[in-house]
DNA sequence: TAGGGAACTGAATCCCGCG
DNA sequence: ACGCGGGATTCAGTTCCCT
């Protein structure tokens, strides 16, 4: 299991077709698109890719604390341009296409960098986009200078081969087991891969710096794929895709120019111990925690911007505002801010201190959470 | 509030200058790239975009089961079909960046239909990209054939005019104050819109098919405007953006073909009543604060010269001069450069890093700015 | 040994006004 | 337009060290 598979070798075992499927459950080492090329037509089942997503970082970022970002700035996500970084996408997905069985489907990673590129040229080249997922992160790294939203995601899209094809599988009733019976949504909650899930090298460092968590991949491949079959990975890097097949029961290939990524997913691939049958029952990702800001109150009209809230006693009062904050004299800040300011605390919980009239009593606006929290039930 | 602004009498009043501004807070009528071309240039704040993504590739999106079509005559067509639908993007795109402001930024919201092109073509244009957003929706449309995941949401991308543009307006202290204190993430989760936020005719049934909820627009706009901005929809449909932009006591400018639309948009925006100032008071942080110097610290007595300075562990000291620089062993500088180089960093907020003594404890000398500001406040 | 606190980290397109 | 310099900016963890 997962022995390395020089390139010339590989071509001279699919020529000769005297060793046939030698190349499955192997690393073959080489560039993408040529190895993609010496493999036979129509011979994988489903294809995982997590290209490089030419992220173009500028210069340096520090944290507030003045310690480093440890950007990804590796020669691979080097891209001279939009059109360079188009070609390449081209020019692997047609080798993806040829390799994939009609039957089969592709799933490609990426963020806002390059996601937008990659689903075109899916589009043009004629595969049909069956749904993009989103993965949302449990713990994403912040935005450290405040100038955007926090980053919170990535986009898979999951497609198969061409308008026409109807063959591909998804496990519906498997997902849905494992979703509480309900259908399970295009956007999934993980965390990202850290902790002894990630590999490091001998100097404490991580192996590879976009090592994607287990998780997904399992629930990608559960989805989309039969025990047996034969799950590809282009940009194999650290191994997660092979990792997890080997363990879910499913044969892989990937594909690998570095040396270092090859030896770290071989042993790693070898460590793994196939599930048996019974347990290749479907299991499910985090539950989300079920959090509610207060301008959600806001923005969905349980609470209306002006409306003046008070604590139970009536002692103090704010009024709402539109951004999601609460004012009060000359002080303004979230709810539990303006709570401890009024009071003159280090802290307060906004929830439980400060109240709204309904009728001609006093509520807590954490009933209110209440109200958004049942309806979200069904959805986080 | 809300008039309709035929096209042709806008081109006159524009070209004339005789009524400045006369299409603020109006809806024009007519086709969305001759509309933008009649507007001055660099004339609005935020532009929000609901593009149609259906309008060039309606046979194929809607009918994905036709299997007779001649493969390779389906696919040129799939093929003319993209290209048109990205000259179209390209051509309203451009015509938007025309008259957005430098300093200002532009959402477009679609689904995996469209949004890899809008995405792709906006980056080929050399908008810079800032976030992409992704709409949760708490209530989707069930998949009904159970061949797919349950499409759950949509995306959005917020971009600025160009790569180098920094003028943008980004709210952050309210919206990380509005999520109980912590930063606002990129997925956003807001039920769709039904009920009696819904518009309907006097047949009962919807006015529009892809009315986009009031909350989703209300995050949008108190993200990234600031009160009295200007806010264009060119494909204004319903009005949300314009009924919202007015509740926030924004303007809007719609653009938008259809009579019956536009009918439904201006009653819609009449009937709304906008926000009192206080409610639209936005949360600013630090950076909106008066800035004052540390030598004013000096100057008025609260810092004396000859005065020692220590880091929150006393690893590190400085003396304070007249002149309102500090000096430690052989080096001197302004607060913030000497408590970069004596911790051999690059920066230093020198206003949290340096204390003094305060009776047995010691205390950030920021304490004392906030002592300055707040004297400065009442004589304001 | 258990517990508390400091340090470290993750696919990042991350400042802005003034001269 | 460009350079300078003040000074603003982080969430959910895991790991390591010290008591």
């Amino acid at each position: 299991m997962a022995s390395v598979f020089p390139l010339a070798d590989l071509k001279a075992s699919v020529k000769s077709d005297s060793r046939p499927d030698s190349w499955v459950d192997t690393i073959i080492k080489g560039d993408c698109v040529s190895a993609l090329e010496a493999l036979p037509t129509h011979s994988v089942d489903v294809i995982f890719a997590d290209p490089p997503y030419n992220l173009q970082l500028g210069g340096t970022l520090h944290r507030p604390d003045q310690s480093l970002v440890d950007a990804v700035d590796d020669e691979w996500d080097q891209f001279a341009s939009f059109e360079a970084y188009d070609a390449f996408t081209r020019a692997w997905l047609l080798a993806c296409r040829r390799v994939l069985k009609p039957t089969g489907s592709i799933w490609v990673i990426g963020s806002y960098h390059n996601i937008f590129r990659v689903g075109a040229t899916l589009q043009d080249l004629n595969f049909w986009i069956l749904n993009d997922i989103i993965w949302r992160k449990t713990n994403p790294m912040p935005n450290f200078k405040g100038r955007r939203f926090q980053n919170a995601h990535e986009t898979m899209i999951w497609a198969s081969p061409n308008a026409k094809a109807k063959g591909y599988t998804f496990n519906y009733d498997a997902m849905k087991a494992a979703n509480d019976d309900v259908q399970m949504r295009s956007d999934w909650l993980f965390p990202i891969c850290n902790g002894n899930e990630r590999l490091k090298g001998e100097d404490g460092k991580k192996v590879h710096p976009t090592q994607k968590p287990e998780a997904l991949l399992a629930r990608v491949i559960m989805a989309s794929t039969k025990p047996g079959d034969i799950v590809l990975d282009p940009f194999f890097g650290s191994g997660t895709t092979g990792a997890v097949a080997k363990r879910l029961g499913r044969h892989f290939v990937g594909i690998e120019r570095e040396q270092d990524y090859i030896d770290a997913a071989s042993a790693r691939i070898a460590a793994v111990e196939p599930l048996g049958k019974a347990e290749l029952t479907v299991m499910t990702g985090k539950k989300a925690e079920v959090r509610v800001a207060f301008n959600v109150l806001v923005e969905s009209g349980l609470i209306k911007p002006g409306q003046v809230l008070t604590d139970a006693k009536r002692r103090y009062s704010a009024i709402v505002r539109a951004d999601g904050t609460v004012a009060s004299g000359g002080e303004a800040g979230s709810i539990h801010r303006l709570g401890a300011k009024v009071q003159g605390l280090d802290a307060c919980n906004g929830w439980t201190f400060w109240h709204f009239e309904d009728g001609q009593s006093l509520r807590p606006i954490d009933d209110l959470r209440s109200v958004i929290r049942s309806d979200l039930a069904k959805v986080e």
